[in-house]
DNA sequence: AGATTCACG
DNA sequence: GACGTACGTGAATCTG
């Protein structure tokens, strides 16, 4: 027998709860919940095709009851039970452990924790090195010298540095600051009042805990002493809780966690069996490495550099023969991975540098458009010697561009790339289009909604297993980063290639997803024909009035010189930033010493707007920090940025909406934002004022009336609303006066305001608490309220029960469209972030529904124009609201058509309400 | 990098 | 009984 070098314990109870937790629900074709058991496959294929470990084991809890409990029996005990759905993965999971041939380990009594405790000892103490898999804080008392911790999650490695980050000591201290500081999670009380940054620092003044108590009469903060006097038998109890057991008797010996070759098809068998189709399709690509295991190989590299699945051949092109056969052969194949190299991240203003094709996993070419590799020092090269001449010479941008415009525009290639948009603007300046195409991150969007980012790294490491070479090795980073045409030829093409072979591979992993998910609906009626529509908005743009703008900076700026002088002045002279809430702070609650000053979660003075103004009562300085901040805000973020982000090009400024980045399918907008530009105050609608359209055009403002309660009394079928909505008058007046039992010409501006709030309310989830701050009102009087809207309109109370239900059981819920809106945290053990997932369940129907219908119209509306003869163009979108711009002759047709699509986006048991107007500036129209 | 504040739907 | 809360975003600024 071979003693151990490498031992890998991994901690499969952990792993499960973090899996389960961690990753969207999957379930087995016969409804078998199994998330946790395919993380924990995943896993641990990933963990024994990198590792060199030699020996191996998953080490799990049993029942409850372990020696802990005799002790102290509240230990773990608050702990609700597993939810339901774990409850099935639990020996899935040892099954899965078997059917990679590994070792599992548990003994009654004692936890996983003790188990890996006792046989890292016993390995550490054979001469080996221990990995434990994990990212149990209590674990890491453990970490040392030849023992470290990997999270398999966050792919990290812990040792005595991130030990001591954590808990501000060193592994061999954790356990005295833990019996200090206690556990909530696991009902380890420690010391009252004493939390992790004081045991650090106490446990690091006085060496260790039993010096400490014994000194505790020293300590010089009264509260603090009499606390640690008071409570030592309870920090002592504490240690005794947290200190793993390293003496257990070992329940199998060390030599049966040898490692042993996987075999194919027990592993096949089990995923199979799990419906895991992916892990069995990679399965069988591995095929000939599995054959022949990775981890035979003795000097094995460690885990940063994992085995490509498949032999990659990445060829750069360079003659027009090669570039043929690449094209002959994507088109042959009928779906390309396609990905474009550019000079930076705008792609307005991006130059080409290269594009890349992949035809097979592991087949792609880069064919380069334009390279300007960096030229040796002092050689300026006009004679065709020296350096520069031996880089390979590249065929010139019109051929490759002209070979690539058929390939493109033939409808029966389908084109696949990551975040398209932005390969089509890029394309789109040098007047290529782009017909037929899948997305990898819309596909994963759809999929996979906000569990994790959608970017073309994190899925392949995620479903790959592969870390794509970064672009910073590539390109380098700050002061030395250049662009990608500066690049050496064998390395773009290196990284290029890379990028379309894996969007490739991905798309072969999350296209089939569609259809047993339910998501094709979704994903080809809303996401994809979304693309070419904004791709279009984008470039096109919208004009501001420079000089208006430039003008209102000015003005701003004068106004926020007088009122730092005035602010000033009233804090009797004495200056300070005003934009630092800290200072403020100070000002107002020390210095001014004004009455009912409340803290952040920080212990900071919070200064917001709500605390200012309850101040202004009581001292003229609050109003006029107000006033400064609303300008402040103004100019920095609205007037001088506006400016800043006018492209040169075309006068015009041009956001970006990114398709992938909300929870419940709205678009995002970013660089600039434009979908928060002011309104609300007379003096922020000057900036929504410079936003114009061109000479002889009309900005047309079209946007949907009430869409988010005509959603709720659509979907939760409430049918005081519902009608309501049908006779088309005021709808919180209606509310008003159907709530508190008030015909409606007797409903005042005070009561219909409420009625509003309430409603505002459902669509967010209410609490009487978040309505009660909302109107300046008690929590009892809110309550009153929500409960005369829930007599009145009972069908309420049953959606919100029907829709939290769904999110337990699915952790998604649905919106009209099929859209799925996850919902993370719905079986949080704590509350407050329980109902926070709740609330947040509630509304995704709503506003998921909601970014549904607008997206339906955007992608209906270019059509509907065209075929009206209109040359109106859309330009942004606002959640609920359309923007175009018209020529003035054609306004009142282009409305007209606005209208009819957008209202006809869906049939709902409520009408659809546009409304639409034109002018000369954004502020005017809407 | 995180917290705070505030602009929008 | 206390806790911490309205849902969803992005940008600027201060601070450690």
């Amino acid at each position: 027998m071979t003693p151990p070098r490498h031992v890998f314990l991994v901690d499969g109870s952990g792993f499960i709860f973090r899996a389960f937790h961690g990753l969207p629900p999957m379930t087995r074709p016969d409804g078998t919940p199994v998330n946790a058991v395919y993380g924990f496959t995943t896993m641990l294929m990933k963990l024994l095709s990198e590792t060199d470990a030699d020996h191996v084991a998953v080490v799990f809890d049993t029942a409850r009851k372990t020696f802990r409990s005799d002790i102290y029996p509240a230990y773990k005990a608050h702990r609700p039970p597993p939810p339901e759905e774990l409850i099935p993965q639990f020996p899935l999971v040892r099954d899965a452990t078997r059917a990679f041939d590994v070792c599992c380990i548990e003994m009654e009594g004692f936890e996983a924790d003790d188990l890996i405790a006792t046989y890292a000892r016993a390995a550490v103490e054979s001469g080996a090195r221990v990995t434990i898999v994990s990212s149990d804080k209590d674990l890491m008392q453990l970490v040392g010298a030849s023992v470290e911790m990997y999270d398999p999650m966050k792919y990290r490695s812990i040792g005595e540095a991130e030990v001591r980050e954590k808990f501000g000591v060193g592994p061999d201290k954790v356990v005295d600051v833990q019996a200090l500081c206690g556990d909530a999670s696991d009902n380890v009380p420690g010391v009252p009042g004493i939390g992790i940054k004081t045991a650090a620092q106490l446990i690091s003044d006085y060496g260790d805990l039993d010096t400490l108590l014994a000194r505790a009469g020293e300590i010089k903060q009264p509260k603090r002493r009499e606390t640690l006097l008071e409570n030592a038998d309870l920090a002592r109890i504490s240690r005794q809780l947290v200190r793993l057991r390293a003496d257990v008797p070992l329940p199998v010996p060390m030599e049966d966690l040898a490692v042993k070759p996987v075999n194919p098809e027990t592993l096949g068998a089990f995923c199979a069996a799990q419906g895991f189709r992916s892990l069995l399709s990679r399965l069988k690509i591995k095929a000939p490495p599995i054959a022949e295991p990775v981890r035979a190989a003795t000097a094995a590299p460690t885990s940063t550099a994992p085995a490509s699945p498949v032999t990659t051949d990445y060829d750069l092109v360079l003659t027009e023969a090669a570039l043929d056969r690449w094209i002959a052969e994507a088109t042959k194949a009928g779906v390309v991975g396609f990905d474009t190299e550019t000079t930076g991240l705008d792609p307005l203003r991006a130059q080409l540098v290269g594009v890349s094709l992949a035809v097979a996993p592991g087949r792609a070419c880069y064919i380069p458009v334009t390279h300007n590799p960096p030229q040796a020092q002092g050689s300026l090269d006009l004679g065709g010697s020296g350096p520069v001449a031996d880089a390979p010479k590249i065929l010139p941008a019109a051929v490759t561009l002209g070979r690539l415009t058929p390939l493109l525009a033939d409808p029966s290639v389908l084109k696949v790339g990551h975040n398209l948009k932005y390969d089509m603007q890029v394309l789109a300046g040098l007047g290529l289009r782009i017909e037929a195409l899948d997305d990898t991150m819309l596909l994963s969007y759809v999929l996979d909604g906000a569990s994790h980012g959608h970017g073309l790294d994190e899925l392949c490491r995620l479903h790959l297993d592969h870390t794509n070479i970064a672009f910073s090795e590539v390109c380098g980073t700050g002061k030395t980063q250049v662009t990608f045409d500066r690049v050496p030829l064998d390395k773009a093409c290196a990284y290029a290639a890379e990028d379309a072979d894996m969007t490739l591979r991905l798309h072969r992993l999350l296209k089939p997803r569609l259809l047993n998910e339910r998501m094709v609906t979704v994903y080809e009626t809303l996401e994809r024909p979304l693309v070419p529509v904004i791709v279009e908005m984008e470039r096109h743009g919208i004009k501001v009035d420079r000089a208006a703008l430039m003008a209102l900076s000015e003005d701003f700026g004068r106004r926020l010189v007088e009122l730092e002088a005035e602010v000033i002045a009233l804090n009797n002279g004495e200056a300070f930033n005003l934009g630092s809430p800290q200072q403020l702070g100070k000002v107002l609650f020390e210095t001014l010493n004004l009455p009912g000053g409340k803290k952040t979660k920080t212990g900071q003075w919070a200064t917001g707007a709500d605390v200012l103004e309850e101040l202004a009562h009581l001292h003229p300085l609050p109003a006029r920090l107000l006033d400064w901040r609303q300008l402040a805000k103004l100019k920095s973020t609205y007037t001088d940025a506006l400016v800043a982000e006018i492209n040169p090009a075309t006068g015009r400024v041009h956001t970006s909406y990114a398709l992938a980045a909300t929870t419940t399918g709205r678009l995002s907008s970013s660089d600039p934002n434009l979908q928060n530009i002011p309104i609300r105050t007379e003096e922020g609608r000057k900036i929504r004022h410079a936003f114009v359209a061109e000479p002889g055009h009309r900005l047309i403002s079209a946007d949907y009336s009430q869409i988010e309660l005509r959603l709720v009394a659509h979907v939760a079928e409430i049918e005081g609303l519902r009608t309501a909505f049908a006779s088309g008058a005021d709808i919180h007046a209606i509310t008003a006066s159907q709530v508190f039992g008030v015909p409606v010409e007797g409903i005042d501006p005070a009561l219909r305001r409420r009625a509003k709030a309430i409603n505002f309310g459902i669509i967010y989830g209410i609490s009487a608490f978040g309505l009660a701050a909302q109107l300046g009102i008690s929590n009892g009087e809110a309550k009153t309220y929500i409960d005369a809207y829930f007599a009145r309109y009972p069908e309420i109370r049953a959606y919100m029960e029907r829709t939290k239900e769904e999110a337990r059981t699915n952790g998604f819920v649905t919106t009209l469209f099929g859209r799925k809106v996850f919902t993370p945290g719905i079986k949080d053990k704590n509350g407050a972030m329980r109902a926070f997932a709740e609330r947040a369940a509630i509304n995704g129907p709503i506003q998921g529904g909601a970014a549904d219908i607008i997206k339906r119209a955007m992608i209906r509306l270019p059509d509907a124009l065209s075929q009206a003869g209109l040359a109106a163009r859309m330009l942004l979108q606002v959640h609920d609201e359309l923007v175009l711009e018209a020529p003035e002759t054609e306004t009142d047709a282009t409305i007209a058509v606005v209208r009819r699509v957008m209202e006809g986006a869906a049939s709902l048991s409520v009408p659809l309400v546009v409304d639409a107007r034109a002018a000369l500036s954004w502020d005017e129209a809407h």
